[in-house]
DNA sequence: GAACAAACAGTACATGGGTCTGTTTCTTTG
DNA sequence: CAAAGAAACAGACCCATGTACTGTTTGTTC
């Protein structure tokens, strides 16, 4: 009886570890098709083509997978800022939304579990509250050495606009997704705008 | 077979009124207290001294249910706005974040509905693309007053302003969820500063 | 005081997440 | 290179929950 851990989705066996990228793969295809709300852990399974107790082997629970692939979402992305950064580059925070967020399935997916997960005993809790502290204080960062080269006005408190920056995001999104004409990307770089962030090569 | 009817929640029996309005009160209270994902319909139904199926005669589903909660909450929040507006003051928009948002009850569902609505399929999706419609509408209004007013720079295009405005509301709220300490009125304030608001009574 | 709809209750059902109990297939290690 | 042990599954089963179906009582109206 190896029983799941709920504490790591580990083992390192590579048969494993590749199944566990398939059926990754698969749900978000199915969640970017049919939404979260119609995709069952069979579907899912069966999508990945093993059945729905062989999914729950790799994953504990329904909400354990999803959360996966949303850190994941979060690495990559934070992997290509990184990339951005260090090649020399300005942030462009304006471009944030044109990351994962190009993905409808994804944000939606993003959006409806970040919004569950605000009940405490939810298994994705955690993960939310430690994510929103470490984007604001990314954003605070970046902010703050913008205002350390004079890009940015002293009036502003970094730490307050990178609340309202990561805000921003969130909820662009949302209406985003009742309205696909929302324009994520000029909304934030209004905001930015606002802020009197003096923006070099922002095309 | 008087069957439930999709259209609306009528019918105008005074019990009928009555009991409905006590169904909307009891659930608000489990929400509360429960958080939205462990309020059953059953609870709900007991906590409003009927059964299930008595419950569901006057709503046709669960989501018809809060989706009704949801609609009063706007009510109730508009007509307050209405109020002081007509009082002569100003909308005090930094204020928005504390009508029916200081009970967190309250705020968690409608965030948790209007991320689960975002799919076009849900009985709320509608109902959630038209609020967001009439919300930026809303706040342009008011923004586009304020400007001609000359209060607000003419620099500042109140559309944009409006949907960064109400995006901004959606995800402090969210953030808020996670972390009580988020100031949504600071907030606020800080955001309609930024846009160079002249806010001549603000406390 | 009929006639009819609303306001329920009880039961029964469908769906979907998760568990329990195996069995087979890997990997590792002595 | 063989145990040995864990991982990778499968199948049956359980259970919670939303909801439809059928029937009965209560209330309203004409």
């Amino acid at each position: 009886m190896p029983r799941y851990d709920a504490q790591m989705a580990s083992s390192n066996y590579p048969k494993g570890l590749a199944k566990r990228e398939e059926i990754l793969t698969a749900a978000l295809a199915i969640v970017a098709e049919r939404g979260y709300n119609r995709a069952t852990i069979r579907e899912l399974a069966e999508a990945a083509g093993l059945s729905k107790t062989g999914l729950l082997h790799h994953f504990g629970t329904k909400e354990e997978l999803f959360a996966e692939i949303l850190r994941r979402r979060d690495v990559v992305d934070e992997a290509q800022i990184e990339r951005a950064t260090s090649a020399g580059l300005d942030p462009k925070i304006s471009d944030l939304p044109r990351l994962s967020s190009g993905v409808p399935g994804l944000v939606q997916l993003y959006t409806r579990f970040s919004a569950e997960a605000t009940d405490p005993e939810h298994t994705a809790h955690d993960f939310f509250r430690e994510r929103y502290e470490r984007a604001r204080e990314r954003s605070r960062a970046v902010l703050e050495k913008f205002r350390a080269e004079g890009r940015l006005p002293a009036s502003v408190d970094p730490e307050q606009a990178a609340t309202a920056l990561v805000a921003l995001l969130d909820g662009l999104q949302i209406q985003w997704l009742y309205d696909s004409s929302i324009d994520m990307a000029a909304e934030v770089a209004f905001f930015l705008a606002q802020l009197g962030l003096d923006s070099p090569a922002s095309e």
